[in-house]
DNA sequence: ACCTGAACACCGTTCAAGT
DNA sequence: ACCTGAACACCGTTCAAGT
């Protein structure tokens, strides 16, 4: 017989690691559980993946793509504004629905670098910062509106929202207000 | 003799475990670590701290109260929006200077739910932000301002601005968008 | 070429035994 | 009353040995 074919692959090992770290945080994504759900030992593992922290970082990488599709504009974008606000509810849907994968994201500590939170603030959001600012600022437009988004549902994960009053008015307020701000400004 | 007297104290092995945290990130504060940090052996810790977790939380509190002091405003607050402005950059200045402590504020895995990132959003904020909205909206006010702080701080400590740019010049550039939003949205 | 058991270092935690 | 060494379970990682 031929000596050993591949019993797994890198997409299983992620996948695995990703149903775990949804269901038990990033502490439960442990080798040796990845290992076992993927139907091998953790040793082999190490075949695909040099450490742990590869593995996170591979699995960083696959969240930040999904979050970027989930995110992804529809084609008709007529109103920037519209558009800004279907972002915003599609960006604030996913960090509730995948909240574990989600702070992945931003868990610097020896993970993230490889897309990284950066492809958000990247193409689309520019061009409709750029669109409702104005080109010149465009940059800081969409580092603004980012920066609100993550923080928001960052302090709505870690439950930092404790005085009462409606969370979802909040967030579409604070939209709002950025939103007019950033018109206001362009004209 | 008498049996025993303490060699250690809570306080010393909160500063000991914020020592570590800052130099070497949270995987650093180990027991063994903090316990020679403080001139014993890390089962004596279990006297003091049921576990590590609890002792994380000790520490974040720890933190949380430097922040809320860092932030708090000076006594002369003439213009609230110059209020905000000042808030706003010593928010900033805490969390460069302390990036581990910062983040470890927001990691809601298993640490944080004490004071958190509450008391933040508290008082002060909540003051200055009616101040500048409108009472009526004073605590959707000061959740977007602190969201916007926040997001834009962890971003930055997570290297998630990789396009180049002025990131001092974004920060601001956000701020005034925020506080030109909320003023036009008062009046 | 891939997989595994065994082993090592390290960590959190418990506990009986010391003073 | 507090401290400690020893022990246990668990984790990441390596590696020689299997097929």
């Amino acid at each position: 017989m031929s000596p050993a074919a591949p019993r797994t692959s890198n997409e299983a090992i992620v996948a695995a690691a990703r149903l775990l770290l949804e269901s038990g945080g990033t502490e439960a994504v442990t080798m040796q559980a990845v290992a076992l759900q993927v139907g091998v030992r953790a040793p082999s593992l190490y075949k695909r993946f040099a450490d742990r922290a590869t593995l996170m970082t591979a699995l960083a990488d696959d969240i930040a793509a999904d979050l970027a599709e989930a995110v992804a504009p529809a084609p008709d974008v007529r109103d920037p504004r519209e558009a800004v606000r279907a972002m915003a509810a599609r960006y604030r849907t996913f960090a509730r629905r995948a909240p574990q994968s989600y702070q992945l994201l931003f868990a610097t500590a020896g993970v993230a670098p490889s897309p990284g939170p950066n492809s958000l603030a990247s193409a689309d959001v520019l061009h409709l910062a750029g669109a409702l600012a104005g080109p010149d600022d465009a940059l800081e437009a969409a580092r603004t509106l980012v920066a609100f988004a993550h923080g928001f549902v960052s302090m709505e994960l870690a439950g930092a929202f404790r005085l009462g009053g409606d969370v979802d008015a909040a967030f579409d307020y604070g939209l709002e207000t950025l939103i007019r701000g950033l018109h206001t400004h362009a004209s």
